[in-house]
DNA sequence: ATAAAGAATGCAACTTTGTTGCAAAAGCAT
DNA sequence: ATGCTTTTGCAACAAAGTTGCATTCTTTAT
């Protein structure tokens, strides 16, 4: 239990320090998904701005995390599940929902993303899905 | 023709000012969507930032304009086109296309977002669906 | 056509967000 | 434990976004 963010990070060949500890923890405590606002505002005090950063680089990098993009400038993280990345090759199928009312952003990870036709000449590479509305929390 | 964005402005209920008919101008004269640095990149020595900042808002308001999530922090904005607004309600239903080459964004106005069935307790007000990949210029 | 009322703009100052280089500290493998 | 590599913190900076207020421009009613 306690070691499962070390877990995460060995499994992507990282090397397990404090920040990046830290803020696993975080995202493992938190069950929504979070911008670097949200981060910095629980370990400021613990660990630099630019630490955060480039911690988050990292994570997303090697899938730890996916972001999910957003209207508002508030590019938001959430951690992958496991089969996010098959084959090395990284892919979040699932759609996200943001809630007017309470502003959490989450994963609904048994909601895939239905495929869809470009037109002629257009090829997909990553695509993103974005519902905004009321959350059965705050409904 | 000339009056274009004239139009659009009296239609919104918007005094028509030179900043606001520029920025128009600039949306209707581009074939893409457009963040507010590619906007001030074409009027800075015209229009000062905050008035660009503001003119977005306004337009957004009024639903002259929609913006676009992304994941790279510079959300970028687009013309609606005239079924955009149905009854006061607003409602951009169509699948937007960002290249990687090139890293144009793009409504693809004929693509509808495909209905998906959100889990029990949720209710859906907006959504959006981005899809990356290569468009048919630079493939 | 003009004057008054209201709305938009520019400016200045400021806050927040994100980036970069470099020296110090911490982690890792032997 | 030691040396090598990676990560971190700091400082300085650049860019992005916000706010209040005085001035200027639009509109509307005469």
């Amino acid at each position: 239990m306690k070691k499962q963010g070390e877990e995460i990070l060995k499994n992507s060949a990282l090397s397990v320090t404090a920040g990046r500890k830290r803020i696993l923890d975080i995202f493992l405590a938190s069950g929504n998904a979070l911008a670097h606002q949200d981060i910095e505002m629980q370990c400021a005090e613990q660990f630099d701005r630019v630490t955060i950063y480039r911690t988050l680089q990292t994570f997303l990098e090697k899938g730890i995390i996916h972001n999910i993009p957003s209207t508002d400038n508030m590019v938001r993280y959430a951690l992958c599940n496991d089969n996010c990345i098959t084959s090395g090759h990284h892919h979040d199928n699932h759609v996200h929902f943001k809630c007017d009312d309470c502003g959490k952003t989450v994963c609904l990870d048994d909601l895939v993303i239905p495929a869809i036709k470009l037109p002629q000449g257009y090829t997909m590479k990553e695509i993103n899905m974005v519902v905004s509305g009321v959350c059965k929390t705050c409904k």
